[in-house]
DNA sequence: CACTCCGCAGAACTAAGGTTCTATTACAAG
DNA sequence: CTTGTAATAGAACCTTAGTTCTGCGGAGTG
């Protein structure tokens, strides 16, 4: 039967899509008696019987007793994430490092989307100064969102430092055996090898945003 | 002039902070009581009649007879829109075209933030798929925000259109007196020329978002 | 002093709205 | 046929919560 694969029937969709509508044009939850109406149901018992299938499919959540108590589950709950915007950075300086708390103060912050983030710590955006990166994609104005670390995995894209120049640059990163590969992100360009005792790892990039 | 924060009392704007915070932590507005209690007053009348002057002042909107009908006035707007996703985009494919309400309905939708809409209509976001923007400086997954339009100044990135093989490109659009210049966003890259009548506009991109 | 307005207290009133109870229908399994 | 269950309907119940009314003390004012 459809609904034990589905999980919801025809009218509670029906109903997850009122209360997200509803949601969105009026900053309050509706009532069970506005859900009622809104999709031609001709009780509110059966709504009630329908919001308590939908609790337990963990779609939203009721508070008992409580009016217009109805919250939809969005998953990891809100949608975007305050992070503190540092300074900008060029080719070659070194990279502003966060401290504690920096939002809260007089900071400067941005509204990413979380999912970005995806519940790491230490994360922080770079406005980006000059075209020195465009070979990972990125270009002059762009907001770099970063997460403070020393370490990385395979393949992700860090901030690294060589110590050679002393020179920064964004790079995914590909530990081998006898050296490390940094693969710029423009797969038409070569990537370069250091040995890893000649550069250190200053940051992670989680994501790139863009105003044109 | 900030008239608005200057005629409340020390008592009003306690109301105001408490009532943000709720909203912060709950996701429904708070009633009469919760904010009695909460800000320590001994009546419900008290309650009402401070939160009317609020309204008065424009920090708030009441919805008479409505249980938790409360909503604070964002100051400045929101940061962040919510946009529909529409479907992704590989080279070559047809621009999906969004329909009016297609966010309200059962679509995808992503919180972006509110500075690169910055106020224009007919905004939604593509998936990208392939690496065949990179020029563009657009990768694959790159969520791509974009304005439907079918006019651009010089210097926009626009998604066009060329006639001659019916392909899609995005390109910083530079009219020139004979001729117009589709310059990539790499400027290591050479520009393509077109006459006006081979190519035509789909839409604006206002910005790129990349999670990596 | 009398008068008014503001801010507050307490209580009561009433509509809004969550919840529950009982009954009915449809349908599938035993 | 009987039983069980999912889904529904209608109504009643009763807490929640917005609103109103009356009164009171203080501050300013003519």
């Amino acid at each position: 039967m459809r609904t034990r694969e589905a999980g919801l029937s025809e009218k509670q969709i029906k109903l997850r899509i009122f209360i997200q509508k509803f949601l969105d044009e009026h900053a309050y939850p509706p009532t069970v008696r506005d859900i009622q109406h809104a999709c031609g149901i001709s009780s509110t018992s059966v709504v009630d019987y329908n919001l308590n299938i939908l609790e337990e499919r963990g779609v939203i959540k009721r508070n008992p007793d409580i009016s217009r108590g109805i919250e939809v589950v969005a998953i990891g709950g809100k949608r975007t994430v305050r992070i503190p915007v540092l300074s900008a950075i060029a080719a070659g300086e070194p990279l502003p490092v966060p401290d504690a708390g920096a939002a809260s103060r007089g900071h400067d912050t941005y509204d990413i989307p979380q999912e970005i983030v995806a519940g790491k710590a230490n994360v922080y955006a770079l406005r980006v100064k000059g075209t020195s990166m465009i070979d990972a994609l990125i270009d002059d104005g762009d907001l770099v969102v970063m997460q403070q670390t020393s370490s990385a995995d395979n393949g992700d894209m860090v901030a690294a430092r060589l110590k050679l120049d002393n020179s920064f640059t964004l790079k995914r990163f590909y530990k081998e055996p006898t050296r490390i590969r940094l693969q710029p992100a423009n797969s038409q360009m070569q990537p370069i090898y250091v040995r890893p005792e000649d550069m250190d790892i200053q940051g992670r990039v989680l994501g790139v945003i863009r105003k044109l």
